[in-house]
DNA sequence: TCCGTTGGTGTACAGATGTACAGGTCTGGT
DNA sequence: ACCAGACCTGTACATCTGTACACCAACGGA
Protein backbone atom coordinates (compact mmCIF):
# COMPACT_ATOMS: atom_id res chain seq x y z
CA UNK A 1 0.00 0.00 0.00
CA UNK A 2 1.21 3.40 -0.75
CA UNK A 3 2.20 5.77 1.98
CA UNK A 4 -0.68 8.04 2.54
CA UNK A 5 1.40 11.10 1.73
CA UNK A 6 -1.81 14.21 2.43
CA UNK A 7 0.59 16.74 3.75
CA UNK A 8 3.65 17.06 2.00
CA UNK A 9 2.89 18.70 -1.41
CA UNK A 10 0.99 16.70 -4.07
CA UNK A 11 0.84 17.31 -7.57
CA UNK A 12 -0.09 21.06 -7.57
CA UNK A 13 2.93 23.53 -6.83
CA UNK A 14 2.10 26.42 -4.86
CA UNK A 15 0.65 28.96 -7.83
CA UNK A 16 2.05 32.55 -7.15
CA UNK A 17 -1.41 33.81 -8.61
CA UNK A 18 -4.79 33.75 -7.53
CA UNK A 19 -5.53 29.96 -7.26
CA UNK A 20 -9.25 30.54 -8.51
CA UNK A 21 -8.16 29.25 -12.01
CA UNK A 22 -10.16 26.51 -12.97
CA UNK A 23 -11.86 25.88 -9.69
CA UNK A 24 -14.97 25.28 -11.09
CA UNK A 25 -16.50 22.96 -8.24
CA UNK A 26 -15.17 24.17 -4.89
CA UNK A 27 -17.83 22.43 -3.08
CA UNK A 28 -17.12 19.03 -4.28
CA UNK A 29 -14.97 17.68 -2.11
CA UNK A 30 -17.32 18.33 1.16
CA UNK A 31 -20.29 16.84 -0.66
CA UNK A 32 -18.31 13.57 -1.55
CA UNK A 33 -16.90 13.76 2.26
CA UNK A 34 -20.32 13.95 2.81
CA UNK A 35 -21.49 11.72 0.90
CA UNK A 36 -19.22 9.40 2.99
CA UNK A 37 -20.94 9.88 6.12
CA UNK A 38 -24.69 9.16 4.53
CA UNK A 39 -22.90 5.69 3.26
CA UNK A 40 -21.67 5.09 6.95
CA UNK A 41 -24.95 5.28 8.13
CA UNK A 42 -26.16 3.33 5.29
CA UNK A 43 -24.08 0.58 5.70
CA UNK A 44 -21.46 0.87 7.86
CA UNK A 45 -17.56 1.31 7.89
CA UNK A 46 -16.48 -1.67 7.35
CA UNK A 47 -18.23 -1.51 3.80
CA UNK A 48 -17.35 2.34 2.99
CA UNK A 49 -16.42 1.63 -0.83
CA UNK A 50 -14.95 4.63 -3.11
CA UNK A 51 -17.67 3.54 -5.40
CA UNK A 52 -20.79 3.31 -2.99
CA UNK A 53 -19.29 6.83 -1.97
CA UNK A 54 -19.19 7.86 -5.44
CA UNK A 55 -22.66 6.78 -6.29
CA UNK A 56 -24.21 8.37 -3.10
CA UNK A 57 -22.52 11.80 -4.01
CA UNK A 58 -23.50 11.53 -7.53
CA UNK A 59 -19.98 11.80 -8.89
CA UNK A 60 -17.46 9.29 -10.91
CA UNK A 61 -15.49 7.24 -9.59
CA UNK A 62 -12.24 9.56 -10.23
CA UNK A 63 -13.16 12.35 -8.35
CA UNK A 64 -13.41 10.25 -4.94
CA UNK A 65 -9.83 8.93 -5.22
CA UNK A 66 -8.88 12.57 -6.69
CA UNK A 67 -10.07 14.51 -3.67
CA UNK A 68 -9.02 11.79 -1.68
CA UNK A 69 -5.89 9.50 -2.02
CA UNK A 70 -6.71 6.57 -0.17
CA UNK A 71 -9.78 5.27 1.83
CA UNK A 72 -8.54 6.73 5.10
CA UNK A 73 -8.39 9.87 4.24
CA UNK A 74 -12.22 9.69 2.90
CA UNK A 75 -12.77 8.91 6.85
CA UNK A 76 -10.76 11.33 8.33
CA UNK A 77 -12.44 14.01 6.54
CA UNK A 78 -15.95 12.05 6.64
CA UNK A 79 -15.53 12.30 10.89
CA UNK A 80 -14.31 15.51 11.00
CA UNK A 81 -16.99 16.94 9.06
CA UNK A 82 -19.56 14.75 11.20
CA UNK A 83 -18.33 16.43 14.19
CA UNK A 84 -18.10 19.71 12.74
CA UNK A 85 -21.47 19.74 11.87
CA UNK A 86 -22.45 18.08 15.62
CA UNK A 87 -20.90 21.23 17.49
CA UNK A 88 -22.48 23.60 15.38
CA UNK A 89 -25.66 22.08 16.05
CA UNK A 90 -24.95 21.52 19.92
CA UNK A 91 -23.92 25.49 19.72
CA UNK A 92 -27.54 25.97 18.09
CA UNK A 93 -28.97 23.87 20.93
CA UNK A 94 -26.89 26.41 23.01
CA UNK A 95 -27.93 29.33 21.97
CA UNK A 96 -31.07 29.12 22.31
CA UNK A 97 -31.23 27.25 25.26
CA UNK A 98 -33.43 29.53 28.29
CA UNK A 99 -30.44 30.87 30.71
CA UNK A 100 -32.93 30.15 33.56
CA UNK A 101 -34.72 27.05 32.30
CA UNK A 102 -34.34 23.71 33.90
CA UNK A 103 -30.46 22.27 32.52
CA UNK A 104 -31.35 18.60 33.01
CA UNK A 105 -34.86 19.19 31.21
CA UNK A 106 -33.17 20.54 28.40
CA UNK A 107 -30.54 17.72 27.99
CA UNK A 108 -33.14 14.98 28.47
CA UNK A 109 -34.92 17.01 25.87
CA UNK A 110 -31.53 16.74 23.39
CA UNK A 111 -30.83 13.23 24.21
CA UNK A 112 -34.40 11.90 22.84
CA UNK A 113 -33.91 14.16 19.83
CA UNK A 114 -30.41 12.62 19.14
CA UNK A 115 -31.91 9.15 19.11
CA UNK A 116 -35.08 10.34 17.38
CA UNK A 117 -35.44 12.74 14.40
CA UNK A 118 -31.06 12.65 14.41
CA UNK A 119 -30.99 9.16 14.57
CA UNK A 120 -28.78 8.50 11.69
CA UNK A 121 -26.54 11.40 12.38
CA UNK A 122 -25.76 9.98 15.89
CA UNK A 123 -25.50 6.22 14.43
CA UNK A 124 -22.73 7.77 11.76
CA UNK A 125 -21.49 9.63 14.58
CA UNK A 126 -20.71 6.47 16.92
CA UNK A 127 -19.53 4.79 13.96
CA UNK A 128 -16.99 7.16 13.14
CA UNK A 129 -15.88 7.36 16.94
CA UNK A 130 -15.37 3.72 17.30
CA UNK A 131 -13.50 3.19 13.43
CA UNK A 132 -10.72 6.07 15.36
CA UNK A 133 -9.83 3.66 17.56
CA UNK A 134 -7.42 2.22 14.79
CA UNK A 135 -6.69 5.20 13.32
CA UNK A 136 -4.42 8.06 15.16
CA UNK A 137 -5.54 10.76 12.67
CA UNK A 138 -9.02 9.81 13.57
CA UNK A 139 -8.50 9.76 17.74
CA UNK A 140 -7.79 13.34 17.76
CA UNK A 141 -11.15 14.37 16.28
CA UNK A 142 -12.78 12.30 18.61
CA UNK A 143 -11.07 13.66 21.53
CA UNK A 144 -11.81 16.63 20.08
CA UNK A 145 -15.37 16.20 19.84
CA UNK A 146 -16.45 14.88 23.47
CA UNK A 147 -13.71 17.26 25.36
CA UNK A 148 -16.23 20.13 23.52
CA UNK A 149 -19.31 18.60 24.64
CA UNK A 150 -18.25 18.82 28.11
CA UNK A 151 -16.67 21.88 28.07
CA UNK A 152 -20.58 23.07 26.39
CA UNK A 153 -21.65 21.13 29.42
CA UNK A 154 -19.20 22.55 31.83
CA UNK A 155 -20.04 26.32 31.07
CA UNK A 156 -23.80 26.18 32.35
CA UNK A 157 -21.98 24.42 35.74
CA UNK A 158 -18.80 23.12 36.66
CA UNK A 159 -15.46 21.27 34.81
CA UNK A 160 -16.45 17.95 36.83
CA UNK A 161 -19.75 18.42 36.32
CA UNK A 162 -19.85 19.33 33.06
CA UNK A 163 -17.55 16.22 32.21
CA UNK A 164 -19.60 13.76 34.01
CA UNK A 165 -22.74 15.21 31.95
CA UNK A 166 -20.94 14.72 28.66
CA UNK A 167 -20.34 10.93 29.81
CA UNK A 168 -23.89 10.39 30.99
CA UNK A 169 -24.91 12.02 27.66
CA UNK A 170 -22.63 9.65 25.55
CA UNK A 171 -23.86 6.39 27.61
CA UNK A 172 -27.50 7.27 26.82
CA UNK A 173 -26.78 7.97 23.03
CA UNK A 174 -24.84 4.55 22.69
CA UNK A 175 -27.42 2.34 24.65
CA UNK A 176 -30.15 4.08 22.80
CA UNK A 177 -28.91 3.39 19.23
CA UNK A 178 -29.08 -0.19 19.85
CA UNK A 179 -32.88 -0.27 20.79
CA UNK A 180 -35.54 0.68 18.85
CA UNK A 181 -37.36 1.45 21.49
CA UNK A 182 -36.65 5.21 23.13
CA UNK A 183 -35.66 5.93 26.82
CA UNK A 184 -38.44 7.02 28.84
CA UNK A 185 -38.22 10.86 28.84
CA UNK A 186 -38.40 10.94 33.13
CA UNK A 187 -35.40 8.68 33.37
CA UNK A 188 -33.43 10.43 30.96
CA UNK A 189 -34.12 13.45 33.00
CA UNK A 190 -33.76 12.00 36.34
CA UNK A 191 -30.62 10.80 35.65
CA UNK A 192 -28.99 14.23 34.72
CA UNK A 193 -30.88 15.29 37.80
CA UNK A 194 -29.13 13.77 40.15
CA UNK A 195 -25.61 14.57 37.97
CA UNK A 196 -26.37 18.07 38.80
CA UNK A 197 -27.12 17.94 42.51
CA UNK A 198 -30.76 18.53 42.48
CA UNK B 1 -0.71 -18.89 5.18
CA UNK B 2 -1.70 -20.98 2.42
CA UNK B 3 1.08 -20.75 -0.51
CA UNK B 4 -1.16 -19.62 -3.60
CA UNK B 5 -0.77 -21.85 -6.65
CA UNK B 6 -0.37 -19.32 -10.02
CA UNK B 7 0.72 -21.98 -12.08
CA UNK B 8 -2.48 -23.56 -12.36
CA UNK B 9 -3.60 -25.55 -15.52
CA UNK B 10 -5.49 -28.13 -14.57
CA UNK B 11 -8.45 -27.73 -12.27
CA UNK B 12 -7.86 -30.30 -9.79
CA UNK B 13 -4.18 -31.31 -9.56
CA UNK B 14 -3.78 -34.16 -7.55
CA UNK B 15 -2.79 -33.13 -3.80
CA UNK B 16 -1.47 -35.57 -1.75
CA UNK B 17 -3.32 -34.41 1.26
CA UNK B 18 -0.71 -34.61 3.79
CA UNK B 19 -2.38 -33.00 6.77
CA UNK B 20 -4.03 -35.09 9.15
CA UNK B 21 -7.79 -34.46 8.77
CA UNK B 22 -10.86 -36.14 9.77
CA UNK B 23 -9.52 -35.36 13.30
CA UNK B 24 -12.71 -34.51 15.89
CA UNK B 25 -12.03 -31.08 17.69
CA UNK B 26 -15.14 -30.21 19.12
CA UNK B 27 -13.45 -26.68 21.37
CA UNK B 28 -12.48 -25.77 17.51
CA UNK B 29 -15.57 -23.81 16.84
CA UNK B 30 -15.06 -21.42 19.98
CA UNK B 31 -11.39 -21.20 19.36
CA UNK B 32 -12.41 -19.74 15.83
CA UNK B 33 -14.72 -17.51 17.76
CA UNK B 34 -12.29 -16.22 19.94
CA UNK B 35 -9.55 -15.94 17.16
CA UNK B 36 -12.11 -13.33 15.47
CA UNK B 37 -12.14 -11.41 18.10
CA UNK B 38 -8.59 -11.21 18.67
CA UNK B 39 -8.55 -10.52 15.17
CA UNK B 40 -11.17 -7.33 15.74
CA UNK B 41 -9.09 -6.05 18.48
CA UNK B 42 -6.24 -5.80 16.59
CA UNK B 43 -7.23 -4.76 13.14
CA UNK B 44 -10.60 -3.61 13.83
CA UNK B 45 -14.14 -5.17 12.48
CA UNK B 46 -13.89 -3.56 8.65
CA UNK B 47 -10.45 -5.29 8.00
CA UNK B 48 -12.06 -8.56 9.36
CA UNK B 49 -11.61 -11.46 6.95
CA UNK B 50 -11.90 -15.46 7.19
CA UNK B 51 -7.88 -15.67 6.41
CA UNK B 52 -6.66 -13.31 9.05
CA UNK B 53 -8.96 -15.14 11.80
CA UNK B 54 -7.98 -18.48 10.45
CA UNK B 55 -3.98 -17.18 10.38
CA UNK B 56 -4.94 -15.92 14.36
CA UNK B 57 -6.82 -19.11 14.93
CA UNK B 58 -3.90 -21.51 13.38
CA UNK B 59 -6.76 -23.21 11.40
CA UNK B 60 -6.81 -23.64 7.75
CA UNK B 61 -9.20 -21.54 5.85
CA UNK B 62 -11.10 -23.98 5.09
CA UNK B 63 -12.50 -24.49 8.78
CA UNK B 64 -13.78 -21.05 9.45
CA UNK B 65 -16.04 -21.17 6.39
CA UNK B 66 -17.14 -24.52 7.85
CA UNK B 67 -17.97 -23.78 10.67
CA UNK B 68 -19.37 -20.33 9.82
CA UNK B 69 -20.84 -20.19 6.76
CA UNK B 70 -20.68 -16.94 6.08
CA UNK B 71 -18.58 -13.78 7.90
CA UNK B 72 -21.71 -12.54 9.74
CA UNK B 73 -21.72 -15.72 11.15
CA UNK B 74 -18.53 -15.26 12.57
CA UNK B 75 -19.07 -11.64 13.60
CA UNK B 76 -22.41 -12.78 15.19
CA UNK B 77 -20.66 -15.96 17.18
CA UNK B 78 -17.72 -13.39 18.20
CA UNK B 79 -20.47 -10.45 19.73
CA UNK B 80 -22.00 -13.70 21.51
CA UNK B 81 -18.69 -15.00 22.65
CA UNK B 82 -17.39 -12.02 23.95
CA UNK B 83 -21.13 -10.44 25.47
CA UNK B 84 -20.76 -13.76 27.37
CA UNK B 85 -17.37 -13.64 28.28
CA UNK B 86 -17.73 -10.32 29.90
CA UNK B 87 -21.19 -10.91 31.68
CA UNK B 88 -19.27 -13.97 33.23
CA UNK B 89 -16.60 -11.41 34.26
CA UNK B 90 -19.30 -9.01 35.70
CA UNK B 91 -20.39 -11.78 37.93
CA UNK B 92 -17.43 -12.79 38.95
CA UNK B 93 -16.61 -8.97 40.14
CA UNK B 94 -20.06 -9.02 41.87
CA UNK B 95 -19.67 -12.03 43.91
CA UNK B 96 -16.40 -10.58 45.71
CA UNK B 97 -17.73 -7.54 45.51
CA UNK B 98 -18.34 -6.90 49.30
CA UNK B 99 -22.05 -6.18 50.35
CA UNK B 100 -21.69 -3.34 53.15
CA UNK B 101 -18.41 -1.66 50.46
CA UNK B 102 -18.61 1.37 48.78
CA UNK B 103 -20.54 1.07 45.32
CA UNK B 104 -19.31 4.53 43.85
CA UNK B 105 -15.48 3.48 44.40
CA UNK B 106 -16.39 -0.12 42.94
CA UNK B 107 -17.58 0.77 40.35
CA UNK B 108 -15.02 3.20 39.60
CA UNK B 109 -12.57 0.53 40.26
CA UNK B 110 -14.45 -1.42 37.62
CA UNK B 111 -14.28 1.25 35.11
CA UNK B 112 -10.65 1.79 35.55
CA UNK B 113 -9.87 -2.13 34.93
CA UNK B 114 -12.18 -2.19 31.59
CA UNK B 115 -9.96 0.79 30.68
CA UNK B 116 -6.68 -0.27 31.59
CA UNK B 117 -5.87 -4.04 32.01
CA UNK B 118 -8.98 -5.16 30.23
CA UNK B 119 -8.35 -2.07 27.49
CA UNK B 120 -8.26 -4.65 24.53
CA UNK B 121 -11.58 -6.38 25.68
CA UNK B 122 -13.26 -3.36 26.07
CA UNK B 123 -12.43 -2.11 22.81
CA UNK B 124 -13.68 -5.21 21.44
CA UNK B 125 -17.11 -5.17 22.65
CA UNK B 126 -17.93 -1.83 21.95
CA UNK B 127 -16.62 -2.21 18.17
CA UNK B 128 -19.06 -5.58 18.14
CA UNK B 129 -21.75 -3.74 19.79
CA UNK B 130 -21.07 -0.55 16.83
CA UNK B 131 -21.52 -3.06 14.29
CA UNK B 132 -24.43 -4.73 15.33
CA UNK B 133 -25.85 -1.34 14.13
CA UNK B 134 -26.56 -2.94 10.82
CA UNK B 135 -27.28 -6.22 11.66
CA UNK B 136 -30.10 -7.04 13.51
CA UNK B 137 -29.06 -10.46 14.71
CA UNK B 138 -26.39 -8.83 16.37
CA UNK B 139 -28.88 -5.82 17.85
CA UNK B 140 -30.20 -8.02 20.24
CA UNK B 141 -26.93 -9.60 22.04
CA UNK B 142 -26.03 -6.00 22.43
CA UNK B 143 -29.40 -4.72 23.98
CA UNK B 144 -29.21 -8.17 26.49
CA UNK B 145 -25.54 -6.85 27.07
CA UNK B 146 -26.50 -3.75 28.57
CA UNK B 147 -29.53 -4.93 29.92
CA UNK B 148 -27.77 -7.52 31.64
CA UNK B 149 -25.46 -4.80 33.23
CA UNK B 150 -28.20 -2.55 34.15
CA UNK B 151 -29.91 -5.43 36.02
CA UNK B 152 -26.67 -6.28 38.18
CA UNK B 153 -26.56 -2.65 38.77
CA UNK B 154 -29.92 -2.56 39.83
CA UNK B 155 -29.28 -5.76 42.30
CA UNK B 156 -27.62 -3.10 45.03
CA UNK B 157 -29.99 -0.29 44.11
CA UNK B 158 -32.80 -0.16 42.20
CA UNK B 159 -33.94 -0.35 38.90
CA UNK B 160 -33.58 2.96 37.76
CA UNK B 161 -30.63 3.95 39.34
CA UNK B 162 -29.44 0.35 38.02
CA UNK B 163 -30.27 1.78 34.76
CA UNK B 164 -28.40 5.16 35.33
CA UNK B 165 -25.65 3.37 36.53
CA UNK B 166 -25.60 1.31 33.32
CA UNK B 167 -25.65 4.26 30.88
CA UNK B 168 -23.03 6.00 32.84
CA UNK B 169 -20.66 2.95 32.82
CA UNK B 170 -20.92 2.82 29.19
CA UNK B 171 -20.46 6.48 29.04
CA UNK B 172 -16.72 6.49 30.96
CA UNK B 173 -15.87 3.00 28.84
CA UNK B 174 -16.86 4.58 25.22
CA UNK B 175 -14.96 8.27 26.13
CA UNK B 176 -11.68 6.09 27.87
CA UNK B 177 -11.01 4.14 24.78
CA UNK B 178 -10.37 7.08 22.77
CA UNK B 179 -8.03 8.49 24.83
CA UNK B 180 -4.77 7.29 26.22
CA UNK B 181 -4.69 8.96 29.40
CA UNK B 182 -6.95 7.17 31.79
CA UNK B 183 -9.47 9.70 33.98
CA UNK B 184 -9.24 10.48 37.03
CA UNK B 185 -10.35 7.76 39.33
CA UNK B 186 -11.69 10.77 42.03
CA UNK B 187 -13.83 11.99 39.00
CA UNK B 188 -14.94 9.00 38.28
CA UNK B 189 -15.99 7.55 41.53
CA UNK B 190 -17.88 11.15 42.05
CA UNK B 191 -20.33 11.19 39.47
CA UNK B 192 -21.34 7.22 40.62
CA UNK B 193 -21.47 9.01 43.78
CA UNK B 194 -23.57 11.57 42.77
CA UNK B 195 -25.94 9.06 40.63
CA UNK B 196 -26.56 7.14 43.76
CA UNK B 197 -27.75 9.82 45.31
CA UNK B 198 -24.58 10.29 47.79
C1' DT C 1 -6.93 34.12 -30.98
C1' DC C 2 -4.10 30.42 -29.03
C1' DC C 3 -1.92 27.59 -25.82
C1' DG C 4 -0.15 26.21 -21.19
C1' DT C 5 -1.81 24.95 -16.84
C1' DT C 6 -4.91 23.14 -13.74
C1' DG C 7 -9.28 20.73 -12.56
C1' DG C 8 -11.72 16.63 -13.45
C1' DT C 9 -12.85 11.80 -15.41
C1' DG C 10 -13.01 7.05 -17.56
C1' DT C 11 -10.75 2.86 -17.50
C1' DA C 12 -7.51 -0.65 -16.56
C1' DC C 13 -5.26 -3.77 -13.40
C1' DA C 14 -3.22 -6.29 -9.71
C1' DG C 15 -4.46 -8.08 -5.61
C1' DA C 16 -7.59 -9.56 -1.90
C1' DT C 17 -11.88 -11.59 -0.54
C1' DG C 18 -16.04 -14.67 0.33
C1' DT C 19 -17.45 -18.89 -0.59
C1' DA C 20 -18.19 -23.44 -2.87
C1' DC C 21 -16.79 -27.96 -3.14
C1' DA C 22 -14.20 -32.14 -4.31
C1' DG C 23 -11.77 -35.10 -1.89
C1' DG C 24 -9.21 -36.98 2.10
C1' DT C 25 -9.42 -39.00 7.06
C1' DC C 26 -11.24 -40.99 10.92
C1' DT C 27 -15.04 -42.88 14.19
C1' DG C 28 -18.45 -45.98 15.42
C1' DG C 29 -21.58 -49.49 14.53
C1' DT C 30 -22.10 -54.11 12.95
C1' DA D 1 -12.80 -56.37 9.35
C1' DC D 2 -15.33 -53.27 6.95
C1' DC D 3 -17.98 -49.59 5.44
C1' DA D 4 -21.05 -45.48 5.76
C1' DG D 5 -21.19 -41.19 7.06
C1' DA D 6 -19.53 -37.29 9.77
C1' DC D 7 -15.65 -34.34 10.07
C1' DC D 8 -12.24 -31.59 8.14
C1' DT D 9 -9.02 -29.29 4.62
C1' DG D 10 -6.84 -27.50 0.35
C1' DT D 11 -7.82 -25.15 -3.64
C1' DA D 12 -10.33 -22.77 -7.34
C1' DC D 13 -12.94 -18.93 -8.92
C1' DA D 14 -15.96 -15.13 -9.71
C1' DT D 15 -16.28 -10.83 -7.80
C1' DC D 16 -15.09 -6.66 -5.68
C1' DT D 17 -11.67 -3.61 -4.08
C1' DG D 18 -8.19 0.43 -3.99
C1' DT D 19 -5.55 2.96 -6.77
C1' DA D 20 -2.81 4.63 -10.82
C1' DC D 21 -2.79 7.12 -14.81
C1' DA D 22 -3.62 8.52 -19.53
C1' DC D 23 -6.77 11.55 -21.28
C1' DC D 24 -10.28 15.52 -21.87
C1' DA D 25 -12.16 20.27 -20.77
C1' DA D 26 -12.11 24.81 -19.31
C1' DC D 27 -9.94 29.07 -17.86
C1' DG D 28 -6.81 32.90 -18.23
C1' DG D 29 -2.80 35.26 -19.75
C1' DA D 30 -0.43 36.67 -24.01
Amino acid sequence: MTTPDTSSAGPTPPSTGVRAAGQRDPDRRQRIARAAIEVVAEVGVEKLTHRKVAAAAGVPLGSTTYYFKTLDDLLVSALRQAADDDVEHLRIWAAGLDAGGDLAEALAELVLHYLGPARAETIVEHQLYIAALHRPALQHVSQEWDTALAELFAGYTDAETGRALSVLFCGWQLQGIVREQLPERADVEASFRRLLGR
